[in-house]
DNA sequence: ATTTTTCGTTCTGCCATCCAGAACACTTAA
DNA sequence: TTAAGTGTTCTGGATGGCAGAACGAAAAAT
């Protein structure tokens, strides 16, 4: 459902948010060109957004500031779900030495609670906050699978299934075969599809009631991970952190 | 400097995201009294910034989503400053056993960048995000003592002394004095100041040019720091990493 | 040096639009 | 049934957002 009177003020603020986001820090005249506002309008939002934090100026030009950060990290930190797999995750890191995260799905996408890289982690440019189409990774197949089908058909007509690498998950069949076998195995396998040479196994995490309420995962080089490892020790290793997650949800 | 013109719409939506903030999912009519505006006002802000990620609604609640982390991650990530210092706060804490973390400065305020939790660390509710008088903690007092002092005049004036605990920083005297002392010593401390039985230890990073970009701390229960710990092996530590960023901040 | 361009900022007045208040649909309680 | 609560929709009149013009300063071009 949508807003049936937006406040078309709001929205333009947020487009600036979003625009400064994008290019990084640069002056008023680039924001007014590039939203198509006078420059009147995008400086008052602008110095508007300064006065509560949300935006500093150095210089002449304008940058987002951290009061995002804050209104953010204390979402995050609200979100039970968050706070009991976040020590999971971090082990699972440490003992596995790769880089492991935690997803949750937002309005149809996947969201970025947290990564955390053991010793030898590959440095993919994912972060807190950083938003993924679902078909398009480990974590999110996992979420999908345990969705009911009325919501993942609703996902797919909202947000598309576009494909980001030839080898990836393209259309809906493929998709639901795929789905199929994530529910089978009970953890879904990402064998370089969003990048040639990453190798990721995710495990869902569901609350008593069999709801989805995340997924948890481990992404390492094909290089250290053996096609024996890639259904064996690693897969065993995120599971049993999905289920100590699971357990601790509900006490 | 502030707003000539402020936009108005824009700040009222501000100040709702601020209450969903502070009072966690609520209705509308709970909204609109606490901001005293009207239902329809909330609603219309409401779901303009549900259309948009801003905001949630499970049921009858309203609550904040996950699109702040995003735009907040994102703001983080492309600071110079956090990518390079981020390793090394974490292998403190691996290092410490203890609790590390991060602290910037902005308009006046400290705000944390990460916190990295070692075996052992004590478990304080600071997170990604947090804003926190610059006095009151041994990571501002670091930063603080490395700004120029006119500067500092400004902060005072701006953001004020309040005590947070009776042992804490109160006054200008005060805390000049113990500025000083920063300076001196190299590092800052703060020995059960904000919290009963808990002692930090803090070292600024400054870059080439000699500008305080942040500091970097531990902290520990009392219990585990010896006193000449607190004035021997853990600065030590902690200006130690905080030496390797400088080095690596400019190459 | 002088001119020209480009920047951020300020001002004004018209017209878009935000929003109080009332009415509505629905759920829960008495 | 009634009553009190909720979220949502609608309307019109006062509010206030913003295009456009003007300004001062700084940088670039002549």
């Amino acid at each position: 459902m949508d807003a049936k009177h937006p406040v078309r003020t709001t929205e333009k603020t947020l487009a600036l948010v979003e625009e400064l986001m994008d290019r990084g820090p640069c002056g008023v005249t680039e924001l007014a060109d590039g939203l198509e506002m006078g420059k009147s309008a995008v400086h008052n939002h602008l110095t508007t957004l300064q006065k509560h934090g949300y935006v500093l100026k150095t210089g002449d030009e304008y940058q987002l500031g951290l009061k995002f950060l804050e209104v953010g990290g204390s979402t995050r930190k609200s979100m039970e779900f968050y706070q009991v797999a976040e020590p999971e995750v971090k082990s699972l890191a440490n003992e596995t030495g790769e880089l492991a995260n935690l997803l949750v799905e937002e309005q149809g996408m996947g969201v970025y609670l947290m990564r955390s890289k053991g010793e030898e982690a590959v440095d993919l440019d994912t972060y807190a906050g950083l938003r993924t189409h679902l078909h398009t990774t480990a974590l999110g197949k996992a979420i999908l699978a345990h969705l009911p089908e009325s919501r993942v058909e609703e996902i797919i007509e909202r947000r598309g299934l576009e494909r980001k690498t030839p080898r990836s998950v393209g259309s809906r069949e493929e998709l639901f075969e795929a789905l199929e076998g994530v529910r089978d195995r009970g953890y879904a396998i990402d064998d370089g599809e969003r990048l040639e040479g990453l190798r990721c196994i995710a495990a869902p995490v569901k609350d008593s009631s069999d709801e989805v309420l995340g997924a948890i995962s481990v992404s390492a080089p094909a290089s250290r991970v053996s096609d024996e490892d890639l259904h064996g020790k690693l897969p065993e290793r995120v599971l049993s952190a999905a289920n100590v997650v699971e357990l601790n949800i509900n006490y």
